[in-house]
RNA sequence: GGAGAGGUGACCGAGCUGGCUUAAGGUGCACGCCUGCUAAGCGUGUGUAGGUCAAAAGCCUACCGAGGGUUCGAAUCCCUCCCUCUCCGCCA
């Protein structure tokens, strides 16, 4: 979330802020909230200073046996005036609490702007697209004939957007985590982390999930918890209510999950085969970074997420999202999108994000800094990689003119373990 | 799910028959002093958040797992919930 005095300080810069992102979150109304609640801070806090002193002296007079009716008398009616404040002012609390939450993060002043997609800025395109002498397939016709998925029987047992990765498919895919893993591991000084997949309200609040995008996500109404959009949301709170040293930072994390999306709405574009799915794979990539040092962090981000594409030999595009289509919590996201050769168009592997502090201070994630001042954390996070997409890479990318598929050589060790 | 114990400041830990605690004491940390022997001793300081203020200082308020309640007054009493530990049950 922002921090209240700053919107206070700043009202402009939000509004912008809200505009450029289309968001709809109600400004004048916090601000007036903000207000009132100051207001009623002030009378709360002097009415408590006279009931604290006067019940030193009831204190005292009651050790020294004296009479304390007229005190007595004096506070219990103070007592009702404080009890009213209190109630007005927790209501007032919660409702600029809400309010705050519902603001969303600036986007950084290099960030294009624009209200949709089509206005993301393309930065660079890395590598060629395969020629080709003969007529390319599409993912779920190469899938089809190489055994690799069966797509009706995950929709049989769960529905579509559920995907089964049958044989060599479900290897390919074991693979691709494994290879990314151990990538990030090895040459990139990240940490591996396997969390939980259902996390509380808590969390979804603190990585800036909840409130805006409740119905996009998996409920699990009987204990109020949520199946993960994303490992971002485990691995980003698990410093949540903590305070950290500088001499920790920077900390890097990188988890494989599953996630799981319900995107409430959206049929029929671009759902082909495993272009859009309700539960897939992700290898995440989170950083926890000094403030001074997240715009650098980001690039790095990128940079271990491009490694991976590269290390693949893929063609793709780096993108710079524009205002409209940043997140809710992020200040700056880049995204990579990899060339699918058989459907002729770019598609999104990799989401790397700045967040700022704005996921920090939901989280309530501190640290001391190197004087002993008390700051809140950057976060990052980028997709290294999210596996449907980067499979339809390989398959379009890699695809032989009989139909089967060449391996990338990187990932044939991990294809040939043997026990 | 059942029974018992417990959740106190960066950490450990006292207080828990309500007011003389502005949360004792210790560890750690910071600064200073002392000392020739790989360290110890002594002294001082040491949280977070909100408000007030042009700002700082100062002052006020809140915070002893969370939320309610009793009371003039709650870390301390009562209720609800969460979490941890031990044992039992159930289960991969």
């Amino acid at each position: 979330m922002i921090d209240l005095k700053y919107i206070r300080a700043n009202p402009d810069i939000i509004r912008k802020a809200i505009c450029d992102k289309n968001e709809k979150a109600d400004l004048d109304m916090l601000l007036a909230k903000d207000e009132e609640r100051r207001k009623l801070q002030y009378d709360f806090d002097n009415l408590r200073a006279r009931q604290n002193a006067v019940s030193q002296t009831i204190a005292q007079k009651k050790r020294a046996k004296e009479d304390a009716s007229e005190e007595l008398k004096e506070m219990s009616e103070v007592a009702s005036q404080i009890k009213i404040l209190q109630s007005d002012l927790t209501e007032i609390n919660a409702a600029v609490e809400e309010l705050v939450l519902t603001i969303p993060n600036v986007p950084q002043t290099d960030v294009p702007i624009g209200k949709d997609e089509s206005l993301n800025e393309i930065i660079r395109h890395v590598g060629e697209p395969p020629k080709m002498d003969f007529e390319p397939k599409d993912h779920l016709d190469i899938a089809m004939q190489n055994g690799l998925l069966d797509l009706p029987r995950g929709a049989k047992i769960s529905g579509s957007g559920f995907p089964i990765y049958t044989g060599d498919g479900a290897k390919l895919e074991r693979a691709l985590i494994n290879f990314m893993l151990e990538y990030h591991l090895q040459k990139h000084g990240y940490t591996e982390l396997m969390v939980p997949l259902a996390v509380n309200r808590k969390s979804m609040t603190g990585t800036g999930q909840l409130p805006k995008l409740e119905d996009d996500m998996y409920h699990i109404s009987e204990d109020d918890l949520f199946l993960i959009p994303t490992a971002e949301v485990p691995v980003t709170n698990i410093y949540a209510d903590e305070v950290l040293s500088y001499k920790d930072l920077p900390k890097k994390y990188v988890a494989y999950t599953p996630c799981f999306r319900r995107e409430a709405g959206s049929y029929g574009k671009d759902t082909r085969g495993l272009q859009r799915l309700h539960q897939f794979n992700k290898v995440e990539m989170v950083r926890f970074v000094e403030p001074e040092d997240s715009a650098t962090a980001l690039e790095e981000m990128l940079a271990d997420a491009e490694d991976i594409l590269m290390a693949f030999g893929l063609h793709y595009r780096v993108v710079s999202l524009c205002t409209g289509d940043l997140s809710f919590a992020s200040q700056k996201t880049y995204d990579l999108e990899v060339w699918a050769a058989g459907s002729g168009k770019y598609l999104e592997v990799s989401s790397v994000s700045n967040f700022g502090e704005f996921q920090a201070r939901r989280a309530n994630i501190r640290y001391k800094d190197a004087e002993g001042k008390m700051r809140h954390l950057h976060t990052l996070n980028g997709s290294g990689l999210a596996t449907p997409r980067l499979m339809i890479a390989i398959m379009e990318q890699y695809q032989k003119a009989d139909g089967s598929i060449q391996i990338p050589d990187v990932l044939r060790p991990f294809m040939e373990l043997r026990v």
